[in-house]
RNA sequence: GCUCAAGUGGCGGAAUAGGUAGACGCACAGGACUUAAAAUCCUGCGAGAUUUAACCCUCGUGCCGGUUCAAGUCCGGCCUUGAGCACCA
């Protein structure tokens, strides 16, 4: 038999018998071993993929083996634009295509041998799935977590379409290169800014990876600071965020966003109605993009006719119109303190405005003295009335508590995370569950009406007015108020793709059940996910919102845990092989289908944990899968020189090996795994006579959860014993890893001058003997008074001699 | 700009409670087998000097300093690359 036949064979067997199905109980300890769901896309299985897939897939192999009733479970994640750009050019229904894509994506996958309990598969876009992620939804809503509000979104006035972020890209539309614009619409929010907090605490009930809880922390973006009150003249007020209220001598201006509430107030006082009318419509031209983009001048207009008072010191200051701040975070305004905030002394130089020094220590006539310059090093205040001469560390408390007691200011925390806008002005997605009355508001679809299913249309363009093509079929947007029984609309909006993925792992943990999106007592069973794996553009976003999701169902009692994921590690990326991103326009891109028809799936999985670091990123390079291809070659070669009764045998080897494998599986480095294994075989490659059938054994089950098909079909050939994956893992024993003896290098004066052979009972006498008569040591010592002998046992032995 | 990660042979990468740098693999070179090629096997393979040869020697983990008997690993200061966030007050 060939590689692929050997590979079909095990395939076949593990699904007919059913060798990796998950229990929902049992005596066996339970292990959840998770990967990202892929979206399948009409590219096909990429190779980035099956390096994540074969990683997780190792490891869930192992547990079994070490008793483990594991669950592996796969997915798809299929709503989303791509499916129906290509619906709309192609006129089918998206369910089509996707549903090829799926097949498509389950045939590679069961090509390269991952042991997913296949029972468990669904697809985001299955309706007894999204009928949960629809009543989940609805759970948001009664509880106050889901409103309706108006965002800005970006809008193309050619394609007459609202754009997500990613197609504006650059402020202009993706497909017709149009300046996009930002327009109002109102649109379903979730309130996960409420959540920033336990989001940020939550993570010390996780084992994620470092830089994955970094990602997340960066992502919340919290501040600490004092929010204050600031009087108009003549009536009015406003208030302002900042997290350096030791500055607030140093106000010279405030600063107010263009797009915010505030300035439609003041606009009947404004003098210069006309110019900053403009300045407001100029901005709202701007994209988000161009908005934030750097190097772009301070611009901004004087609010002329409204002057504020600095409430430290009565002092009146002008107020300005600048895009630089923005309406949706802090309070839509800032004091601006030129001579300490570089941005505030940009726009102070722009707009010839008054630079106040108030602490001592920088050079304000280039730059600002900021923050991180005068924090921590007991820079001190001046021009503050009584702050004057304090630190800014004092100051910034006594400040905080004079206006505290003035009752004009308070402590205040600000994220960069916003509320989730939750709807899509687009076709594929999960039909938002929501009906509008005239009379009743907004009211939820009844649970027994669940799900609300995507009808079949035959345009799948947005329509003219921005609304999702659901709003031009009446029978889908006309019905009855489910409370008042009168005239209703139904809610055009869908999910975001982030929607179904945020709570896919739970449902794996009881994937049938039509009363419950799980049942409290299988995802008791399971408890966290203990291993869960995926790419790093993912480590902030969805393992957010995921954990955001979860957090609310268990605030509602709907789940057991508050953390429903325990450790989280992303893999690197496969780059092409000239060291780029794979990209099709670059025609650099390995497609794994390829490489199992020309080497097989084992070749393929065990090139790919061996090409490096699991969490870093690596090129692609058939010459060394082709090394991966003669490892697996060498390791059936192996098999056809056994001898069961006196065949060799090394007992270190062999302990020292399933230790460093063992450990290694289960820490990402398989690379230094699948080494191991190779000087291993190197080792038993030198004998001629035989090698033992035990020994040969544990190799093929050590390598088995990297190269499952190969490693069963010898253990079959060779009549070793039951089939691996029924197999028990093999146990060491950790005084046998220990060899009798060891070389170890002899230094003289730190510089590497000989080696010695030690026995861990060796004394430093006996040691400091044998070494003194190596002959290369004795001419460096020579005459010379040995000042002092470093024995490391098992380590080094440096001699240091004087002179 | 901020945050994070990373700089080790021709290449992918090993080695961190500080202890023989370059495991393992690729590529390359020489040899064996073959009519020949492929495949396979054996040997060599950081740079340099020297030698008939071996040993041996000098240098060497981005750069400059430091701590230490001993530094790829620790400390201080830089440089470069990659990724993410980006006017967040």
């Amino acid at each position: 038999m060939n590689r692929l036949e050997i590979e079909k064979k095990w395939q076949k067997y593990w699904e007919e018998n059913k060798i990796f199905k998950a229990e929902n109980g049992g005596e066996k300890p339970h292990y959840y071993v998770l990967v990202e769901f892929p979206y399948p896309s009409g590219a096909g299985l990429h190779v980035g993929h099956v390096r994540g897939y074969t990683a997780q897939d190792i490891l869930a192999r192992m547990k079994r083996m070490q008793g483990y009733n594991v669950l592996y479970p796969m997915g798809y994640d299929a709503f989303g634009a791509p499916a129906e750009e290509y619906a709309i050019k192609t006129h089918q229904h998206p369910k089509v295509v996707v549903e090829q894509n799926i097949k498509t994506f389950g045939n590679q996958m069961k090509s390269i041998g991952f042991s997913f309990d296949w029972d468990r598969a669904f697809s985001t876009t299955d309706p007894d799935y999204y009928k949960w992620t629809q009543w989940q939804f609805i759970q948001f809503f009664k509880h106050d977590m889901a409103y309706k509000e108006a965002t800005k979104v970006n809008w193309c006035p050619k394609c007459k379409m609202v754009l997500s972020n990613e197609d504006a890209a650059g402020g202009v539309c993706e497909r017709c290169g149009t300046v996009v614009e930002q327009r109002e619409k109102s649109q379903w929010m979730l309130r996960m800014a409420s959540y920033a907090d336990d989001l940020l605490e939550g993570l010390k009930d996780t084992n994620f990876a470092e830089k994955v809880k970094l990602g997340q922390i960066n992502w919340i973006g919290k501040s600490t600071g004092v929010e204050m009150d600031v009087d108009i003249v003549g009536g009015g007020k406003f208030s302002i965020f900042t997290t350096c209220i030791e500055t607030v001598y140093g106000i010279t201006f405030f600063v107010i966003a263009p797009d915010g509430k505030l300035i439609q107030e003041l606009m009947p006082r404004v003098e210069n109605k006309s110019e900053v009318e403009a300045y407001i419509k100029e901005t709202s031209l701007k994209s988000a993009m161009d908005r934030t983009e750097l190097n772009k001048g301070k611009t901004g207009v004087e609010v002329k006719g409204i002057k504020a008072i600095n409430p430290i010191n009565g002092e009146e200051v002008p107020i300005f119109l600048g895009d630089f701040v923005l309406g949706d975070y802090g309070t839509g305004a800032v004091m601006a303190v030129p001579a300490h905030d570089q941005r505030d002394y940009e726009y102070a130089k722009a707009h010839h405005l008054e630079i106040k020094e108030v602490i001592l220590g920088g050079d304000i006539s280039e730059k600002a003295y900021e923050k991180h310059d005068y924090l921590g090093v007991g820079a001190k205040l001046v021009h503050s009335e009584e702050f004057s001469g304090m630190t800014v560390e004092e100051a910034k408390e006594a400040i905080t508590k004079k206006l505290e007691e003035k009752g004009i200011a308070r402590r205040v925390n600000n994220y960069k995370m916003r509320d989730w806008v939750f709807g899509r002005q687009r076709f594929w997605g999960e039909p938002i569950p929501m009906i509008y009355c005239e009379t009743c508001g907004w009211v939820p679809v009844p649970e027994e009406d669940l799900p609300v299913l995507l009808p079949d249309v035959a345009e799948y363009e947005p329509t003219d007015t921005g609304e999702s093509p659901l709003a031009k079929i009446e029978s889908f947007v006309n019905c009855k108020c489910p409370k008042c029984g009168k005239d209703a609309k139904r809610e055009t909006d869908t999910m975001p793709q982030w929607a179904g993925s945020s709570w896919y792992f739970l449902r794996y943990m009881d994937p049938h059940n039509d009363k419950a999106f799980a049942s409290m007592d299988a995802m008791k069973y399971w408890g966290k996910v203990d291993w869960y794996n995926g790419g790093m553009e993912h480590t902030a976003r969805h393992l957010l919102y995921a954990r955001f999701w979860v957090q609310f169902l268990y605030n509602i009692g709907l789940v057991p845990n508050k953390e429903m994921i325990w450790t989280r590690v992303s893999h690197g990326m496969i780059l092409g092989s000239n060291n780029e991103k794979m990209s099709k326009s670059k025609g650099n891109v390995i497609n794994p289908d390829d490489i199992v028809k020309e080497y097989g799936a084992d070749t393929l999985r065990c090139y790919e944990m061996f090409m490096g670091d699991y969490q870093m990123d690596a090129p692609w390079s058939t010459e060394s899968l082709k090394g991966c291809d003669r490892f697996l070659k060498r390791i059936e070669r192996l098999g056809e020189n056994l001898n069961d009764k006196n065949g060799y045998t090394n007992e270190a080897l062999v302990h020292k090996t399933i230790k460093k494998v063992t450990e290694d599986y289960s820490t990402l480095k398989y690379n230094t795994a699948i080494a191991s294994l190779m000087t291993m075989l190197n080792e038993y490659e030198k004998f001629d006579g035989g090698i033992s059938k035990d020994d040969y054994r544990v190799m093929l089950i050590l390598l088995n959860p990297v190269a499952p098909h190969i490693t069963e079909e010898l253990n079959e050939m060779y009549h070793l014993g039951e089939v691996l994956c029924k197999s028990s893992w093999p146990e060491y024993d950790e005084e046998k890893t220990k060899e009798s003896s060891k070389v170890i290098g002899v230094q003289v004066n730190g510089k590497l001058r000989g080696e010695v052979e030690v026995t861990i009972d060796d004394s430093e006498e006996s040691v400091q003997n044998r070494v003194l008569e190596i002959e290369n040591i004795q001419k460096y010592i020579a005459g010379k008074p040995i000042v002092k002998f470093i024995y490391v046992p098992n380590k080094i032995v440096n001699i240091i001699v004087k002179g």
